[in-house]
DNA sequence: AACGCTATTATGTATAGACATAATGTGTCA
DNA sequence: TGACACATTATGTCTATACATAATAGCGTT
């Protein structure tokens, strides 16, 4: 005979949420009733129940019990792979070049949007991933001196900005942003498309408590698809 | 003195992985060792272990042992809100029109990604969502009628069947996709778009426990940002 | 060297019992 | 009646202990 396991008593009560044996808003019944129910301990049943709390499905408060959640606001997660590994892992062949780095002052939308000081020094750089010989990304991105003084030893030349920070500067916070836009005629060019054509873009921010560390914008041919599952 | 819960045990590792006290590969003190270090119990710092395994940060093995992500495949979350409820609260007001509604024999295409029998039976529902009277979103919808035979009553002329679905037909599994697109003719005019005007896109098929509920595509103009944090 | 069995090891999970904490209900006193 | 202390309750967390399981290392056999 099977024990009974924490998995085994989320996905049970994971169904019966789905049956509609409790109604959406209903309180479910306490730890010790369900651990009474299932013959497990209350450990268990608490570690089943935290993570559907985790997942979304139900909502618990001290004193007031389990609650199955009124709109379910499920969320998804995606991974945040290196463009090297997205390709790689597709079986593709992974290039990259370089296309231009330069040290400059911070423009002003990027002052705003990383909220820098008026000195900000910063690099810039601008870079192409091809899978298989073809364009996949376009690399657009800002990194802030202040925040990661090694950078400006780095020539970019071989190894994309992307993996470096992620070796030599991690981050705490991140902020996703994803659209389809036309492409510009710097983007048409670089990712050879034709006119007029549609290209998906996806932008990330970065902080190392508080302090920015890069803007990177990730312009993607139409072809491209974010695929993610729950 | 406090106690050494293991949010301050995940937080100190947490720390000492952004430090590089650990490098990233290396391999870091076994369970009981860390148990020693904190003086705590094991079952606590697996808790604070299993943790930051769950956020990517670390990989565990069996016997192995435990050790820093080489690439922290980092993943970000986000959440899948109703339409009302993202225009509204965004302050918008929020409006539906029903576009076309049929019951038909599904189409080939959408057997082959539903995995659906030959003779299966949808419905196909198209309808705009406004926001302040501006177009926000086009949403093309197939229903299998196999596993929601309820919606055969349903008129989808008032509420949409988005709405209707998250309250009437709970899913167990979803896959998301995110892509650009350039407008089609159909798409255009439902969204009072330019000529070569881009698009985002966004697929979502559903299921309960294998059985394929819906396929929706869900199209919005160029403006539209998908945001979300980390 | 190749194969397969076994012992070892680190993590995975379960348990009973205890105390902590947040939220709610209740009774007391001014 | 209202303010406030206190009891109650369900979840949150920790501990010590035990056993399960996956993966590896090592051994012995062929």
């Amino acid at each position: 005979m099977r024990r009974n396991s924490f998995r085994d008593i989320r996905n049970e009560l994971e169904k019966r949420i789905a049956r509609r044996d409790w109604q959406p808003g209903a309180i479910i019944p306490g730890e010790e009733a369900l651990a009474a129910e299932f013959g497990a301990a209350r450990a268990t049943v608490n570690r089943a129940l935290q993570d559907l709390a985790r997942s979304g499905l139900i909502e618990r408060k001290r004193k007031s019990g389990t609650r199955v959640a009124l709109h379910p606001v499920r969320q998804a997660r995606f991974a945040i792979p290196l463009v090297r590994q997205e390709i790689e892992q597709a079986g593709s062949l992974y290039h990259y070049t370089l296309l231009s780095r330069e040290v400059r002052a911070a423009p002003d939308f990027l002052r705003a949007r990383l909220a820098l000081p008026a000195e900000a020094r910063v690099i810039h750089v601008r870079c192409l991933h091809t899978a298989d010989r073809r364009p996949y990304q376009y690399e657009d991105r800002w990194i802030n001196l202040a925040a990661v003084p090694q950078a400006e030893e780095q020539t970019f030349d071989e190894t994309g900005p992307n993996e470096w920070l992620v070796a030599n500067a991690p981050f705490s916070h991140a902020q996703f942003e994803f659209g389809a836009a036309r492409a510009s005629e710097e983007e048409r060019s670089v990712l050879q498309l034709p006119e007029g054509e549609a290209v998906f873009v996806a932008e990330r921010m970065t902080w190392l408590a508080e302090r920015p560390i890069t803007l990177v914008r990730m312009v993607h041919p139409p072809t491209h698809r974010m695929v993610t599952t729950l």
